[in-house]
DNA sequence: TTACAAATGAGAATGATTAGCATTAGCAAC
DNA sequence: GTTGCTAATGCTAATCATTCTCATTTGTAA
């Protein structure tokens, strides 16, 4: 019921594919979901919604400051839900894990690099490629 | 001709559009070419080569270590001489400038955040998107 | 030269994402 | 509760970058 109130707060009329897709990235299961994953998701817990739906809400939802959208190797995107912080992330190229991380250095010193160029930071990405230690990965995907 | 001898220690055999494109990035005018930027430049200076040649070639010549592969932001790759020190990019996001930078402490910090977590690195990936100070940003695209 | 595998080029195929448009569903005013 | 209108949905077709297919051409080593 609370995601009503989050969709209205974000001047997003609530609507039954709007709903379903936030109560699932609420839902915590998976942090960082692509368009089709979501797709599928909801395909396989019986609510019917069209995949471009998938995609304009997950669109909307980012402009509306709800997700962040991502973009790891590889063609498709990645969305998760946008909880305030700022965080970077480490990706297992073997079993697709993802870890999140924050390094207050590190972000100081890109302000500081750009700056010292003449830009001004508007947005950066930052992705860590890596292999989990055995025996943690499990050599999913 | 220095080209000739740089496809034969890669392990690649010498034809035109392979020295034509490796050529055009050792010009120097541009360090970062998407393929489509390569084939046009390569019909416009009138070297007759085949789009899908050159998406093969870049691959190639990343595989081979002569070029690296970067995604910034939006769809299409771009391409750059591999001239052995890694560095990271800057790019404005209206103009297009794109300039390079390098950061011991960020690199170290990328390095133990990641085998804080169980993670070794592979490789990792950071663009800073930002605005160039004015009046440097011709605001070009 | 010859011979043959490797490379090229033109166009078809792919895969993720978006656009177009007829149909449906929120929601505010009766 | 109905009505009515706009915005949202869900197909499908279109885009766009990139890859694949395959007939033709080239590099190269004998
Ligand atoms: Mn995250
Ligand atoms: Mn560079
Ligand atoms: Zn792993
Ligand atoms: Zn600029």
């Amino acid at each position: 019921m609370n995601e009503l109130i989050q969709l209205k707060s974000a001047g997003l009329k609530s609507t039954l594919p709007r709903l379903k897709v936030l109560s699932l990235f609420e839902s915590g299961n998976d942090r960082h979901l692509s368009a089709e994953d979501v797709y599928r998701k909801l395909l396989a817990s019986g609510d019917d919604v069209g995949l471009a739906t998938v995609y304009r809400v997950l669109n909307q939802f980012e402009q509306a400051g709800l997700l962040v959208k991502h973009h790891f190797e590889g063609d498709k995107s990645v969305f998760e839900l946008n909880q305030g912080e700022h965080h970077d992330h480490i990706v297992c190229l073997q079993c697709g894990r993802v870890e999140e991380f924050y390094d207050a250095t590190i972000e100081l010193r890109q302000k500081k690099a750009a700056a010292e160029r003449g830009f001004a930071v508007h947005d950066h990405s930052l992705y860590i490629y890596a292999n989990c230690i055995k025996p943690k990965c499990q050599y999913k995907s």
